[in-house]
DNA sequence: TAGATTGTTAATCGATTAACAATC
DNA sequence: TAGATTGTTAATCGATTAACAATC
C-alpha cells in the first residue's frame, strides 16, 4: 500500500508534514474536550491557518483516516496522529546544561504535559554536582553516557552557552542519542543519522527587529 | 532601483530569507574575528549548510554588495546585513510572565549578547509585584500600557501558561506592540500589522519523537 | 436519491539551483 | 590578458492548492 511505503520512508514525509500533525492532535484534543465526535477537513481548516486540501494530504502520507461523505472520527484520528508522532509513549530526555535556561526547563510544565521527562541533568561546573533541581540530580558530564544508557534516554536537550555547544553535542551523540534539541545559538555539525533541531532565540528575535524596520 | 523597492516591500522577502541573514551575519561575526578582510559566497557556503547561489540570491533582495571577481569586503557586508535586519539598534523588551521560563529569559546572556534587553516584566501574580529579578521590577499587568510608552517598548515576549497566552498578546497589541515572541504552545490569533513568531518546544519534542518512531 | 466529504490527480505557486554574461 | 566571482536569468524542484471522481 502506498501508505504504508511512506511510513518507512520517513524522508518522504517533510518537516512541515510533521510539524502540522502535532498541530492537528492539539486541535483535535481540543475538539474532544469540546464534546465533539466527528470532525471534517473543512472544521478542522476553520479553526487553523491551514487549508483542508492540505490537511487531507497530510494525512494521505500515512494511510486513510477517514470516511467519505462523513469526515474523521475524532478520537480515533487523534490516536492515529499520535501514534505516528511517537507520542503515545513517554520520552527520556537528558538535559546538558543547568544555567538559566537549563534550570527553567527541568521544571517547564510544557514537556511534562507533552509526555517527555527530564531525567537527567549535566553541567560541567563543579558547584552544581549533587545538587537536585525538580527531583533532577546534576551530574558530571562524564557520567552521561553511563546514565544514558542505564536510563534509556532517547533525546538530549543543549543548554550550555554557544561555546561549549559543539562539545555538548558530540558526547550526547557519541553515548548513543539520536534526537536533539539544541538551544545555543549555533549551527551545529551532526552526523546524518541524528536529527537536530535548533531553537535559535536570537534569530526570532532579529526576525522581528527586521519586520519593525521594514513593515509600513 | 530593484533592490530599493523591495526593501520597502518586506512581503517580497521570504522569513527563510531573513532568518539566513541572521546566520550570514553570524558567520561573517566569526570571520572577521579570524583576521580575514574579504571573503566569496563560495566561502561562506564552505562554512554553511547554504548554496553560495542561495546566498548571492538572498543579497540580492536588498542591493549589490559584493565587487564581481572579487568578493565581498566582509566588514562591509556585516555591517549592511545589520543593518537590513534592524540589529545595529537596541531593542527594548517587555516580558509577560514571569514563572520558570520568564525568570530564565531575565536573565539570559543570549538576548543581550544580541542587543536585546529586557526592561520591564509583568505577572498577574500579586505574590511577585514588586520583586526585582536581574534589575527588572516585575509589574502588574495593568501597567504595561503605560510602561510600553514610556519606556518605548518595540518588542513583547510572552512566557505565560498556554491559558493566558491569547490574553497576553491581546494586551501586548493593544498597548501597541507589533513583534511578540510567543513561548505558549499555542497558535495566537493576531491583527494582520503585528508579526507574531512562535517558540514552540512541544512541536520540536515531537519531531524529534517522530524522527525516533520513523528513522530505521 | 441528493448532499457531503474524502482521497488523489493535475495545476499552480514559490523557493532553490544551475548556468552564464558582466566585470573586477 | 586569464582567472575569479558577482548579480541575474532560466531551469528545476518541492510544496501548496484546485478540481473532481469515488463513496458514504
Amino acid at each position: 500500500m502506498q501508505a504504508r511505503r511512506l511510513i518507512n520512508n520517513p524522508e518522504a514525509v517533510s518537516e512541515g508534514t510533521v510539524n502540522r500533525l502535532s498541530l492537528y492532535s492539539r486541535l483535535l484534543a481540543l475538539l474532544e474536550a469540546e464534546g465533539l465526535t466527528v470532525t471534517s477537513s473543512k472544521e478542522l481548516s476553520d479553526r487553523m491557518q491551514f487549508t483542508a486540501t492540505q490537511i487531507r494530504r497530510d494525512l494521505a502520507c500515512f494511510g486513510q483516516f477517514g470516511k467519505r461523505g462523513i469526515g474523521y472520527q475524532i478520537s480515533d484520528l487523534k490516536r492515529a496522529i499520535d501514534k505516528i508522532l511517537g507520542v503515545h509513549l513517554r520520552r527520556k530526555v537528558a538535559l546538558v546544561g543547568v544555567g538559566n535556561l537549563g534550570s527553567a526547563l527541568l521544571g517547564y510544565r510544557v514537556l511534562r504535559d507533552h509526555n517527555f521527562e527530564i531525567v537527567a541533568a549535566f553541567d560541567s561546573d563543579p558547584q552544581k554536582w549533587s545538587l537536585v533541581i525538580n527531583n533532577v540530580l546534576i551530574q558530571k558530564p562524564e557520567e552521561l553516557t553511563e546514565t544514558v544508557k542505564s536510563q534509556q534516554i532517547e533525546i538530549g536537550i543543549i543548554a550550555v552557552p554557544v561555546e561549549g555547544a559543539q562539545k555538548a553535542l558530540n558526547l550526547l551523540v557519541s553515548s548513543g542519542i539520536r534526537a536533539v534539541l539544541n538551544f545555543a545559538p549555533a549551527r551545529l555539525a551532526t552526523p546524518r543519522n541524528v536529527q537536530l533541531r535548533n531553537v535559535d532565540l536570537s534569530i526570532e528575535l532579529e526576525g522581528l527587529s527586521y519586520f519593525l524596520e521594514h513593515e509600513v
